[in-house]
DNA sequence: GCTAGATGTACTCAAATGAGCGGTACCGGG
DNA sequence: CCCGGTACCGCTCATTTGAGTACATCTAGC
């Protein structure tokens, strides 16, 4: 009925920057608008430009070049969300910083320890299902945050479960602390390689003894076989970490002669992510750097800031490929590295 | 190094709604974390399918598929906004509910009539300098909204302005009043067809005198070149509008009785968008309603929430196709189509 | 008034993309 | 146990899209 173009042979140019606010476009609030609507159809309603452009009466060019101005001016914004807890947005630059296979960040508002454990666990859980596929093998460290996850597992695929280390009795929680393994391999419902015994041993040949005794063996038989682990994370430090506080005195100057920062999974490493052969090693009851490094997948579940040089050894050993955390955590080792 | 692929066999469902935070995928953290890498890198940093795909070691279908689905989930939001005081949104639905040609919505935070006035003026002015071009005839009516643009108009291409209708004296501000059409030919330069004479004669003998007048006639001379307007919007009801409120109670009456409810450009309407010839009609010096609706673009400036019928009646009579006013006013009109 | 550069426009061709299909593994119910 | 339903994967083919290019038009500066 009418003439209908907002184009021609018209100044486009837009006088009112004297107000300021005009963010970013020098085009006129009639080309805006229209804009606007091109945008809609094509990004929301998922319309070709060829079809928006026959319905504005343009070719499509004229479309193309409109949507990429309004992208350019900001008219347009897209944003990658926050589908719930997990920080995608942060879990990606540690995934990628780090060169990770994995990581999840979890956006826990309160960064009280007790919310962080439950919440990282949980997502630790999610991660897992997610990626165990039934000709895996799992395998399995003593640590905390392990537990942790071992409370939340959903049913898993009927998948063998390798105990990886000893335990340690923790002080408070009493009955479950030494059956984060068992958890896990009843939620998987497979053959359980599981034993009793303390990670650390006064002495070589009492852990060389305890080796051979057959829960133990069969298990670190299997340990060649593991196709996707799940660890924790120890500092070096007093409070860093169970394994440390339940070592002696002479223990602790060992490893601060060596330069040991972490504990994963039993191996001890410097502040570079170099793993360390110390007296204490043959002490524990645990898998070595090599079992780990071959093993194709190792998730990382840790929380607490103050563990935050440990996890920078863990990342630089290339030891570990995935990382399940909570975002404070996250964003301190993305500031500093 | 590793292995590095979250695909394969696994099972990817996810447990966790046990809390209710799975917004809509039933995706595990990881995908959702890669999902959200691809969609950053496709969204945002522009990259095709083809390459993403290589970079992650996925197939391009499993990309596109992974976008879809993210974008179905609401992981990735697309957004449409506001870069400044016009609201896209609404000015684009304004335009569509209406078959409007443009519309645009200024989204004062404020509802007063000075700020209204002003604003929606800006904005008006804006819309005129870009629509406008070289070999348009600029048609411009007597109204107070047209007034408040011509005051920030900036420089336009030296059209043609030809006055639409004759004035009336505001009873508060007194210079510029009767210089609106003045203004705008001041800003474009080209030849003025504008005339000293009243809206309202009070018979129609000396209207049809004073259209004999050379300046009148060959103003009225140059109408049907006319190719974009802007006219006001007049309720006719009191203080709905100068006009209505300059004429006597026995017009009022008239109109009444014809079931006028708008007024625009000198032009009568029902509440149906009706032209109606009044007793009144002759006694008016503006443009018929066959002229205006030669036109092919006719801008209507209005503002306040009073005027709503009147704008309704406007919009409904096909004689107008651009609408430039503010937010509450669009909302309403929207709110009670 | 004229030329150089900027801007907008139209077109071609190759790359990117989406729709739809068959094959396969998985799941829950007979 | 088999069987239909479902979801996923990888593919082909037709369409859509973007990059490059050439041409028209406008603007600014001399």
């Amino acid at each position: 009925m009418r003439a209908s173009s907002v184009s021609g042979k018209m100044g486009t140019e837009c006088s009112s920057e004297r107000k300021g606010f005009r963010v970013a476009s020098r085009l006129g609030p009639a080309s805006l608008v229209q804009s606007a609507a091109i945008a809609r159809r094509y990004y929301l309603d998922g319309r070709s430009k060829v079809d928006i452009a026959e319905e504005f009466g343009l070719n499509r060019f004229k479309v193309a070049r409109m949507l990429d101005h309004a992208r350019e001016s900001g008219l347009i914004r897209i944003e990658i969300g926050h589908p719930g807890l997990v920080d995608v947005e942060l879990s990606a630059r540690l995934q990628e910083t780090f060169g990770l296979t994995r990581a999840v960040v979890v956006d826990t508002g309160d960064d009280n320890a007790e919310t962080l454990r439950t919440q990282v666990g949980q997502f630790a859980a999610d991660v897992l299902a997610e990626v165990i596929g039934p000709d895996d093998v799992l395998g399995i460290a003593w640590a905390r945050s392990v537990g942790a996850m071992a409370k939340t597992l959903p049913r898993l695929p009927g998948v063998p479960v390798v105990q990886l280390t000893g335990a340690i009795a923790l002080p408070g929680s009493g009955d479950s602390s030494f059956d984060i393994v068992r958890d896990v391999a009843r939620a998987a419902g497979g053959p359980a390689y599981v034993y009793y015994a303390p990670i650390v041993l006064p002495n070589a040949a009492a852990a060389s003894a305890l080796r051979q005794q057959s829960d133990i063996a069969r298990a670190f038989g299997q340990v060649p076989q593991v196709t996707k682990a799940v660890v924790g994370l120890g500092l070096c430090a007093p409070g860093g970490s169970t394994l440390y506080d339940a070592l002696s005195e002479r223990d602790h100057a060992e490893l601060r002669e060596l330069g040991v920062c972490a504990e994963v999974c039993g191996v001890f490493l410097t502040a570079t992510g170099e793993p360390v052969r110390a007296e204490l090693t043959d002490r524990v009851i645990a898998v070595g750097a090599e079992d780990l490094r071959a093993m194709p997948d190792v998730l990382v579940v840790a929380y607490g800031t103050a563990k935050l040089p440990a996890a920078r050894a863990a990342l630089r050993s290339g030891l570990i490929n995935g990382f399940v955390t909570h975002a404070t955590f996250a964003r301190a080792l993305l500031d500093e590295s």
